[in-house]
DNA sequence: AATTGTGAAACACTTCACAGCC
DNA sequence: GGCTGTGAAGTGTTTCACAATT
């Protein structure tokens, strides 16, 4: 499921490029996924390759577009106006992708009346009423930690079915609603274990006790075995 | 290693609370993990727990944070300070949870000299010194698609290790660095699949041949039987 | 009695190998 | 010959069940 938007893009390209058909092997190459994995996933949602050909481009494309309910441009709701909301709306409106913020809302009276990539912000409280009249069914959440949980309530009870949050709190997805987490920080803490601290040698170590760093020395020699 | 940090931050809530000691099914309880699950993780790295007791909070809290290498404070690049690094930079100045923006490099020769949390954006031709100079082995990158590529390859020169991307694009990890991908464009493709277009009904089909949106329907159901 | 640590079973996912088509 | 589609094998991860420990 993840990843059809990978296929998806690679596809966009090639279409760009003028390419009719295309091999698992060629999509394998642009995504970085292995061929195999590629034909199971699409052989999966059906049949949409020509044995000893390939793929036609323009309509696999347009069958994940459909698989992923992406034919028409999907309406997004961006709750929370800060810096992180502003790039993310200014990003939809750039390129379409199938997905466009087309409400914003922020509970700060600032920023209510302004305009972001032409949409303009409305207060929280206008938000339940707005997202069910506009039968709105999905939102990014970019408010503090704090306001996510009640954010997300209010959601669910204006009928949105998708969410993706960036606020870094773990909160459990209502009936009815799937969440997709975004958590920086957590990206940040686990990519932490692959780089070695100021002072480290990056090469073996000169006995003593085994201590953390040797743990991750050895971890990360698991997936780069030569590493430099 | 991707729940290590998800772990940190429970312990982390435990200890301002004041608890001195939990079980893997209060850890459990609060990460929506399974109590197995963090017994094995937290058994991987070495036995931090009594049986019969539990783990001590503030010990297990410390050994993660020493597992991860964010004991000491990680010292972190951004490049490109448009609305998502900056909202980026604040995030990490706001809270410590061991990881820091120390460095900001942009393009633009406008946002060179201006402060983001403190901050002084640095022109990106300085980049690779300054990163070398100062021993930053960390970095993340929100500039353009475009420009991607040629950033992460300046990063490597620079011996940057971890990388955390934004950028819409699937780059080849170079030797001795290792990349985690934010992609908002996927995110959001692939949540669109678990909402229903407007004019769908949730409820069951009516007959007729089978329809992507059905097959959305069917997959839905397989997570979420009663789904309403 | 309560809780961890852990081998075994179950499950999910990926890769392999090749039959079936073009 | 080249490529897809797919059962089978392989691999990795999660859950189960329970022995070990306080």
């Amino acid at each position: 499921m993840r990843r059809l938007p990978i296929y998806l893009r690679a596809l966009h390209e090639l279409l760009d490029e003028d390419v009719q058909i295309v091999s698992s092997h060629e999509l394998a190459e642009r995504t970085g996924l292995s061929p195999e994995q590629i034909r199971k996933d699409l052989a999966y949602f059906g049949a949409f390759g020509r044995r000893g050909v390939g793929y036609e481009t323009r309509i696999l494309a347009s069958a994940i577009r459909d698989i992923l309910g992406l034919n028409r441009e999907l309406r997004v709701a961006l709750v929370g106006a800060g810096n992180l909301g502003t790039a993310l709306a200014r990003y939809t409106a750039d390129r379409h992708h199938g997905v466009r913020v087309v409400a914003i809302f922020d509970s700060d009276p600032h920023k209510v009346g302004t305009r972001i990539a032409g949409v303009v912000v409305q207060p929280l409280d206008q938000m339940v009423d707005t997202l069910r009249q506009r039968q709105i069914r999905m939102a990014i959440v970019a408010v503090p930690a704090t306001q996510a949980r009640r954010v997300i309530d209010m959601l669910a009870e204006a009928g949105v079915q998708g969410v993706l949050n960036f606020a870094p709190t773990k909160v459990r997805a209502p009936r009815g609603m799937r969440i997709h987490h975004v958590d920086v920080t957590l990206e940040l803490q686990s990519l932490a274990f692959w780089v070695t601290a100021e002072g480290e040698v990056s090469g073996s170590s000169s006995g003593g006790e085994p201590s953390s760093w040797q743990v991750r020395q050895c971890r990360a020699e698991k997936e780069y075995p030569p590493r430099q």
